[in-house]
RNA sequence: GGCCCCGUCGUCUAGUGGCCUAGGACACGGCCCUUUCACGGCCGCGACACGGGUUCGAAUCCCGUCGGGGUCACCA
């Protein structure tokens, strides 16, 4: 038997990163069993657009490599892969169950069963729903139906236990006098999730359901459907749920707004990733560039495979001490026995460490093309990019930067004048003294040659020696005076790359502002 | 509230009765390296929720308590 997963996400406009670590277990199961793994849009519910909806959904997995077999823009054997264009199955099926007997019409009134709640509550008992019609006869089932359409419920079997043996949460068991009769379909035909999803499942061939614990106290319900239908259940593998950060509360659509706290909003204004005549209100209702989402994480420049290792690693382990590693390393030893049972906490702190051990060995002509767009978005590179120049400044830059976003604060000054902060220039540059002794060295700068980083920090030594200053102090000045700022990376590699000429051009600017 | 699930450092985790005075990683603090910042190296801080059992021996098994979460829709 082929195994085969799915991830069913509505479309909301963007792809949440609880899902995506779900979507991912469910990937590499598929990948490491050699099955299918499909995409299902679940798409019966909210009318928005659902083009728009849909696509950041589809963009995301696409960005991460995570790659469906099955689905939107590859269809497949078992489509539609739209639930909304699925009617018509589902319809079948709540005809198939109410001519087995295994589901009935419910004319009771809201009201009525309204009533009956309200009174199992004031008595202090849990209301099980139980439709008065659930006793009419198959045929006369059918029938009435057909006369007079009305929601249709499942007939949940007296006395029964029912179990799961969920291959994460091991054997959970219910009872079913506790289950009231589900709704399962709605008067005009159309199904609810409960049922939809099974007959999806079913017809989809899913052999594998992968989803997150929140549905563990749905699975009883469904697996009555199943057994209804005369199936056998698939298996299911409930993975706990993402909390957010700082928090043992799930990490929530509905809460998103929480995650745009000011620093956040700063780093979105810090990196132009917004408008800049954006409010921060505007900023926080903006779905897409929530830190709860994928996007938010592309466009600061985090690089895909570090996701997927840190989502990979969030709630399953490779052993006692694998943090990094590769997908093929993840694919080839994912299982249900190492996914732990409890749930765990999303932490951007170590999500940010994972990304800097990719990005510190990724390829430079990677970088190059990370860096570009960040740089473009900051208004700090136009259309005419020279690549070389680039080059030279991300090997600069090193292991500094951690994500694609970091160039802007460690290089920025390549790309404009230095904006000089007041607190460098009082520290390091206006030092007793130091203007004097820039300005002599500016006049040792303009005979040297070769003007690379090696020659450059010779001629300081022999400066510092021959006037019995200390080097470090001329370093620092001299980083200040052309950069602007007192971090970076390597003084004497910046100055190669600024150039001679745009070097003792900023040391002049440098020393003649009042600042 | 009913039902279900969960409970090891702040966080991610290892641990399936003796290897555990509980290991690793992130974060944090200190030191070293360093003409800045990062990187790297070393050190430190820091956890078995609690109470009873079972056992020669329990983080590991059982029971209870407490705590947390999820779910109880004609949403998905």
């Amino acid at each position: 038997m082929t195994v085969r997963t799915r991830f069913a996400p509505s479309p909301t406009g963007y792809l949440h990163i609880g899902g995506v670590r779900t979507a991912l277990f469910n990937w590499l199961f598929a990948r490491k069993h050699g099955g299918q793994f499909i995409l299902r849009i679940d798409d019966t519910d909210a009318e928005r657009n659902r083009a728009e909806a849909l696509q950041p959904i589809l963009d995301g997995f696409q960005w991460l490599g995570i790659t469906w077999d099955e689905g939107p823009g590859v269809g497949g054997p078992f489509g539609p892969y739209f639930q909304s264009q699925r009617g018509q199955l589902y319809r079948d099926a709540v005809l198939k169950l109410l001519e087995s007997g295994h589901a009935y019409p419910d004319y009771m009134s809201k009201e009525e069963t309204d009533t009956l709640r309200k009174q199992a509550e004031s008595q202090k008992q849990n209301y099980v729903h139980r439709g008065r019609d659930r006793t009419l006869s198959p045929a006369d089932a059918v029938r009435s139906f057909g006369d007079k359409p009305t929601t249709i419920r499942l007939k949940v079997p007296e006395n029964r236990t029912i179990v799961v043996n969920d291959q994460i949460c091991g054997k959970v068991e219910v009872q079913t006098n506790l289950l009231g009769d589900p709704v399962i379909a709605r008067a005009d035909g159309s199904a609810l999730y409960n049922f939809a999803t099974v007959i999806d499942d079913l017809a989809m061939g899913i052999t594998h359901i992968i989803r997150a614990k929140e549905h563990l106290s749905n699975t009883p319900t469904q697996v009555l459907v199943y057994e209804a239908l005369g199936v056998a259940p698939p298996i299911f593998a409930h993975v706990p749920v993402v909390n957010a950060p700082n928090s043992k509360e799930k990490l929530s659509k509905r809460k998103m707004q929480q995650f745009m706290t000011p620093e956040v909003i700063a780093l979105l204004r810090n990196v132009h990733a917004v408008p800049a005549e954006w409010t921060d209100e505007q900023i926080k209702k903006n779905e897409n560039l929530n830190p709860a989402t994928v996007a938010y994480y592309r466009t600061l420049g985090y690089l895909p495979q570090a996701l997927l290792n840190y989502f990979g690693r969030l709630g399953w382990s490779l052993d006692d001490k694998t943090e990094i590693m590769s997908l093929d390393t993840m694919i080839a030893n994912f299982g249900f026995e190492r996914v732990n049972d409890s749930p765990a906490s999303f932490d951007p702190q170590k999500l940010h460490w994972v990304a800097g051990e990719y990005l510190k060995s990724a390829p430079i002509e990677h970088k190059i093309d990370g860096v570009i767009p960040v740089l473009q978005r900051a208004g700090l590179l136009g259309t005419g990019v020279d690549r070389e120049k680039i080059g030279k400044v991300v090997a600069a830059c090193g292991d500094r930067l951690k994500i694609y976003a970091d160039v802007l604060n460690y290089a920025a000054f390549f790309f404009r004048d230095p904006q000089y902060d007041p607190k460098a220039v009082k520290q390091r540059l206006h030092k007793e003294g130091m203007t004097q002794t820039l300005r002599q060295f500016a006049e040792v700068l303009q005979k040297v040659d070769p003007f690379d980083a090696a020659t450059l920090e010779a001629s300081l030594q022999t400066f510092s020696d021959a006037k019995q200053v200390k080097a470090g102090d001329i370093n620092h000045a001299l980083r200040v005076a052309t950069t602007g700022v007192m971090i970076g990376p390597g003084v004497f590699e910046c100055l190669a790359i600024l150039g001679k000429d745009e070097t003792l051009r900023r040391i002049d600017v440098a020393l003649q502002s009042p600042l």
